[in-house]
DNA sequence: CATGAATGAGTCTTCATTCAT
DNA sequence: CATGAATGAAGACTCATTCAT
């Protein structure tokens, strides 16, 4: 009995199943993640809330720090894509062009999920964080060290190392704490605006 | 409307014998978090480790979150009493003076121990952190704002509580991840200098 | 105000394998609540006698509550039911013939299970008692008033509802005693006339 | 060293102390038996409202069960001496003097305190129970036992045994169900006639 | 592959009882 | 004898994970 031939792909149906229940997974689980809170995120309760069986949870994902990790990745790409795509085509910008746009696209990558943000950074233990999290922080710490370098004859900073950290601790943490914190700074430009000031005369200052 | 779990301590240790055993609750707990993670924080894990019986340890603590809540307020209290103690009579020199013992406070209140402080501010779940822990950065806050007025003529921030949460958020971002992350940022003064000098060039500002 | 914590089961038992199981603890709370009394009866001791996990009851059942409650709602329609059933049929016989038939029915009901009825009723705390256990009573007391008001001319009570609450209470207590105190009592008729006669005696007065 | 001859008791200070210890114990537990019910009443919780120490308590009582064993007694023999004392002087009159007092004897006794006599009958376990309640119960069924063998050519019961039964859980049943679910009934003696003709239409019927 | 019933180790907490002071 | 700190067995309940259907 000849199989019928056929040119549209054979088990793609099966592979965007596939896709289509972990993502609804992973989206259940933000959803309690930022709704209930960590304690709250049992793996039955993640599938229920994914309409799924909670057997089938475990056909996709070995166990739950592996749904949390795969949430970790998600976020901190979305995160990165966002700072890489704002900043990639101001590589040869001047610094006083750059620096805003930096706060701006921290700004706008933690208004993604604020609180799902949160809760990723202050309820998940730390055993299951590290590894997955840092990406973000390192694929922005790259851009950064990358700028810095080519901007090097303006800013000749002392130590390149601990300017990248100081850079990349004080957007994150101000942005971060800003949004869930001070939503109303946010509203006008004046936070940025501040945040601008206090890394540009620091990066200006002459030595 | 979820009925508040008393976090007090159940009674006040007055006789030697139950300081005693209070006092070794609260070690037990600091080893655990910080040997183990929050998630291996079992009452009957801290009992085990502290050398008593589960029953006296419900005999001064009520639950299990009581316990986590007396040890963010003592860490609280100490980190405050660093700080407070090194400032307090620095409130009438300048700016260019306080800065640097600021950051040298926050740097030195962090060392205390700085495990014990990120799994304080990572793990815990938030809803029993907020209203403890925060206690040491809104007394901290106040002195900053407090010298901040002291010093308007000098430094007048356009907007003094974005000043004040800038300030505060900033030294203890970037203290809590150096001691963490970069203990070798630490060991001599150049990140006590560069930080002075990111906080400064921003308050000085002639605008 | 103290949060009423849910007595209804947890999920209906729809499919085989789950009725089973629900009936494996509704029996074995039962054997453990007449051989060993209801301070034995723990969750764990049950999911033990049922053969079960102890997770697998708490898939059927929120809480110990719930099980009691169960068991209490189970036996109190059993006893409505048979009285029920052997009084309805008699609703325009005589008094002289549905006394009787009254007594011989609780006799019956107390039958079922008397030392589970004993323990139901005098061993729960009373808190979780009064909802499920009482509906038995209180049906067959509208049975009583419905009979006593359709027979009114011959018996005119001075007070229907408080010669319903003396029939009621009357023969729930002697046939419970009897069951379990004087067994003996049972096996020929001569309780059943006795106890037939004191209420007889009672209606038929003339006033 | 001879002893100082004494008239006045030596030792009764310290019998009396310890009498007062052991009301107070069984005064405690009354009212948290009453008012909070038998699961709140711990050990550690009777001795804190009799304001003792934990350990005074098991200097007076071996168990817990002891303690509730004691209240037992007391409250039955409170129940029986009553229920004796308005009596024992009738033992001559007729049937129709003595059921009335019977009754309202009875209604007495509940009224003692007739929330601990439920929880006492409702609540306790059984195992605690039998041998000590029974007893109140024992003492006015030998009663009357006693009247109706003296008054046997009157009554001439069909079965002396059984017609104790019958009075005896009749009357306890009436009166218990009574001053707990119809207060409203005691309050005039309209109850009392009632029941009062339940028996003696029953005992005096002609065979 | 999907399902969900079943599992039991592990968690928080209570309480009767003991014993050193 | 009074005290109350200490104890730990035991109880209610949760949840990650497995496996038969």
């Amino acid at each position: 009995m000849p199989r019928k031939r056929s040119i549209s792909p054979r088990k793609l149906p099966k592979q965007e199943r596939s896709r289509i229940t972990v993502e609804a997974i992973l989206e259940a689980t933000t959803r309690i993640l930022t709704e209930e809170g960590y304690d709250k995120a049992s793996t039955n309760h993640i599938a229920e809330r994914a309409g799924i069986g909670i057997g089938s949870l475990y056909q996709y994902f070995p166990n739950k720090e592996s749904i949390v990790a795969a949430l970790m990745e998600q976020h901190s790409n979305e995160i990165a894509e966002i700072v890489e795509s704002k900043l990639s085509h101001l590589f040869d910008r001047p610094i006083e062009m750059v620096i805003p746009e930096l706060i701006k696209a921290a700004i706008a990558a933690h208004a993604i999920n604020p609180r799902l943000h949160q809760v990723l950074n202050e309820e998940i233990p730390q055993s299951e964080r590290l590894q997955q999290m840092q990406q973000a922080e390192k694929r922005i710490a790259g851009l950064l060290r990358a700028y810095l370098e080519r901007w090097n004859d303006d800013i000749h900073p002392r130590n390149l190392e601990m300017t990248v950290f100081i850079l990349g601790r004080t957007v994150e943490s101000l942005c971060h704490s800003a949004v869930l914190e001070h939503p109303d700074f946010i509203t006008n430009s004046q936070f940025e605006r501040e945040v601008s000031d206090l890394l540009l005369f620091y990066l200006k200052r002459t030595n």
